[in-house]
DNA sequence: TTGATGAAATTGGTTAACCAGATTGGTTTG
DNA sequence: CAAACCAATCTGGTTAACCAATTTCATCAA
């Protein structure tokens, strides 16, 4: 077991240092914005590691849009100035990963977001998708089954109604890691599912009446539980 | 030219595919979370691509969270339920890019809550950072060069006194297409940067005293001209 | 019958050889 | 002299063979 975690360390550890070298590679080369990085042969020989790593961490950074790679040609810096690109990469390379607090803050932060846009935006069809999740979670609840994940999915439905993808995307990429910490630090239990079937209901009715203000709180009054979580998350 | 675009179009549209068929797999074999999906090889033979297509396809569902790979053991569903699984796949392979617009507002939402956060939370070290970044803006300002990297870097630095690492690496994600966005369309003319710098100074004073009110309040006039762009952006 | 054992099969990860398209630079041709 | 051309070379992508750790399961001992 603790080797496992050790060689995802490991790896982890590797990807880090190919970029740490990457970076200063750019800056000694002054490479600029448009330049062609060495070949993914050349680059794995003088790190001395492996070709695929020396891919996994271009992926990384194709991933964060500051370089991209064309087939049968090279792989290039993107279009951000070299300061911007070495700051980048500093950041990156510095990045720890989320705790629950972090994750929930953003997670209510988006959500009063999105749950606006979607009352502005949403058409008949996202109503549809909304309406189904939400019978899933009722359905669920009045079973008195565990119901987190149609819970997140009546909210995902909403994200996907907001019609912003790149909020979408962020909460698909947080909703996971939501999830596994609320079945960890077993933050719904039963009778709080119950409250959130009338909780639901009414963001749904908001939505549906395109009416934003009520729809912020609503999921606002909806969030009250997770703000205990999170308290000084002040609006 | 042309062909570069279809190739990459390509490639998206069989990673699409290979995901689309993990779902139905997955739905088909009703397996649960912590269940083993079959073995990389298999995958590649029964859906007829290469081993490495399969690879890039799980390592992409890696990073939204909702698989993990044991060296030497096997690839696992990660511990949400078939339901959300399933509902987070779909909506996976229903991500569009995102435009310009999307990002423009999801940048706003974020920054007038990081720079509250960063307000409260900052540390001495943060402050030397921003100062620096500050710094290097206004003396490209000054000898008027072009200094949108240096703007995004401060913006970045703010990002990362805020101490969520959750909004910090989002912010990380949009700012390359910002900024490419930003030169496209010329959202920045000299005057703008010239004004830009009593803005700036105006924030990192604020989050040296520790205001977060005035903190968001100064960030939002910096965000005036942004909201020209994106002008049905409510607050 | 049950637990320990260990060899064979299976796994994700790595490596190296190979592929087809793009690039390059010298040659030819008008 | 300049433009067109073509072959040698270089590129990221793909494939297949290989590796070491893990898992499995038939075998054996108690």
């Amino acid at each position: 077991m603790k080797v496992e975690i050790l060689t995802n360390y490991e790896k982890h550890d590797v990807q880090q240092k190919i970029i740490a070298k990457l970076r200063d590679l750019i800056e000694y080369k002054n490479l600029e914005p448009g330049d062609k990085l060495p070949s993914e042969r050349m680059l794995s020989e003088k790190f001395e590691v492996s070709r695929s790593n020396v891919r996994e961490a271009i992926q990384k950074l194709e991933f964060f849009g500051i370089l991209n790679s064309k087939p049968q040609s090279g792989t290039f810096i993107a279009d951000i100035g070299r300061v911007a690109m070495s700051g980048m990469l500093d950041d990156i390379l510095r990045l720890e990963d989320p705790d629950f607090k972090s994750l929930v803050e953003t997670r209510i932060l988006l959500e009063l977001k999105t749950v606006k846009l979607a009352s502005l935006r949403r058409t008949e069809e996202d109503l549809v998708k909304m309406r189904d999740a939400l019978d899933a979670y009722n359905n669920k609840v009045l079973n008195k089954q565990d119901a987190v994940e149609e819970d997140l999915l009546f909210h995902l439905a909403i994200a996907n109604a907001s019609k912003n993808s790149t909020m979408n995307t962020f909460m698909l990429i947080i909703t996971p890691e939501i999830i596994t910490n609320f079945e960890k630090y077993h933050v719904c239990d039963s009778n709080q599912s119950f409250l959130g079937i009338q909780e639901h209901e009414d963001i749904y009715e908001a939505i549906k009446k395109q009416d934003p203000k009520m729809a912020r709180e609503k999921m606002k009054v909806h969030f009250k539980t997770l703000y205990q979580y999170c308290y000084n998350t002040e609006e």
